[in-house]
DNA sequence: ATCCTATCCTGGCTGC
DNA sequence: TGCAGCCAGGATAGGA
């Protein structure tokens, strides 16, 4: 699913097709991928206007717009499960699942397409108040080892729920999360507030190594998940140490990956690297 | 404060 | 082979 480092890539893809480009036209197939708005005051916001910075904030893609060089408001995308967010060249049709459509102004068109029809695509006049509840940046600089441990200490929940709330740390789903945590060797329910200083620092390191290394290799795709409709995948599924490895054996220790159900999500351990805590 | 459940959706999978 | 039913999964709302 799309997380930080999908997302990362997406916004890293789009940025160069999409600055600087006037929004020629909207074309809504899919009314509540605006997510409440209706579809005339999109048009009205939207239509028209300039896009600026193209930037991404936890697993949020923003775009800037302006009218007459002034800020005009925020294109505000989030891809959930399955959505896909590309810029085509003039000519190319559009095909299965597209949501929602914005013609450029060098005969481009910014598609939205989402098979599951969980993903948003909407406008806000101020992304900073709409992104208000979300937590640091992993690969931020106020994400650092001490705000970490202090955020661990301060909340008294299972590891896992805590890493994907977004309001905790933001951009991590179930995918980083579960690397993340067999990377620093912790059982996805040990609780929060009970980690030393020493597990707490090695998993703000392993949060951010698999992140950055995620990002490298272009995030991970698989299932419904691809770039672009002709585009090259990521490959980062195929350094996946437990996540959808179930039954195979860890790649550390040898001993099979199991798979549990944590915070109602599917979860990939290896209970000899993660052992699990003593009261459950 | 934290947890649990339901909701939104569809394609793909399982089992008969 | 055909088909019904189940399931994944991010975010959010509401109830325990």
């Amino acid at each position: 699913m799309p997380e930080l480092p999908e997302v990362e890539t997406v916004v890293r893809l789009i940025r160069p097709d999409l600055t600087g480009r006037r929004i020629k036209g909207v074309r809504v197939e899919w009314e509540r991928t605006l997510g409440g708005m209706r579809p005339a005051a999109f048009q009205r916001a939207v239509q028209g206007a300039t896009v600026g910075r193209v930037w991404r904030r936890g697993k949020y893609i923003v775009a800037d717009l302006e009218r007459r060089g002034r800020p005009a408001g925020h294109l505000l995308c989030h891809l959930r499960m399955s959505g896909r967010l590309h810029v085509d060249p003039a000519g190319i049709a559009p095909g299965p699942h597209e949501r929602l459509r914005l013609p450029l102004d060098d005969g481009c068109v910014l598609r939205f397409v989402d098979v599951r029809k969980f993903g948003r695509f909407t406008y806000v006049e101020r992304a900073d108040v709409a992104l208000a509840g979300l937590g640091p940046e992993p690969l931020g600089e106020e994400f650092t080892p001490a705000w970490f441990r202090n955020g661990l200490r301060s909340r008294r929940r299972a590891l896992k729920p805590l890493l994907l709330d977004q309001a905790f740390v933001c951009g991590l789903g179930n995918i980083y999360v579960d690397e993340s945590l067999h990377r620093a060797r912790l059982h996805p329910l040990r609780r929060s507030d009970r980690l030393s200083v020493l597990a707490a620092a090695r998993l703000h390191n392993e949060i951010r190594a698999t992140l950055e290394e995620a990002i490298a290799h272009e995030g991970s795709s698989f299932d419904t998940f691809y770039r672009t409709p002709e585009g090259r995948p990521g490959s980062f599924q195929e350094q996946f140490q437990v996540y959808g490895r179930q039954g195979r054996s860890c790649l550390s220790c040898g001993a099979p990956i199991r798979r549990l159900v944590v915070a109602q999500r599917g979860t990939h351990v290896c209970l000899r690297c993660q052992r699990p805590p003593r009261s459950l």
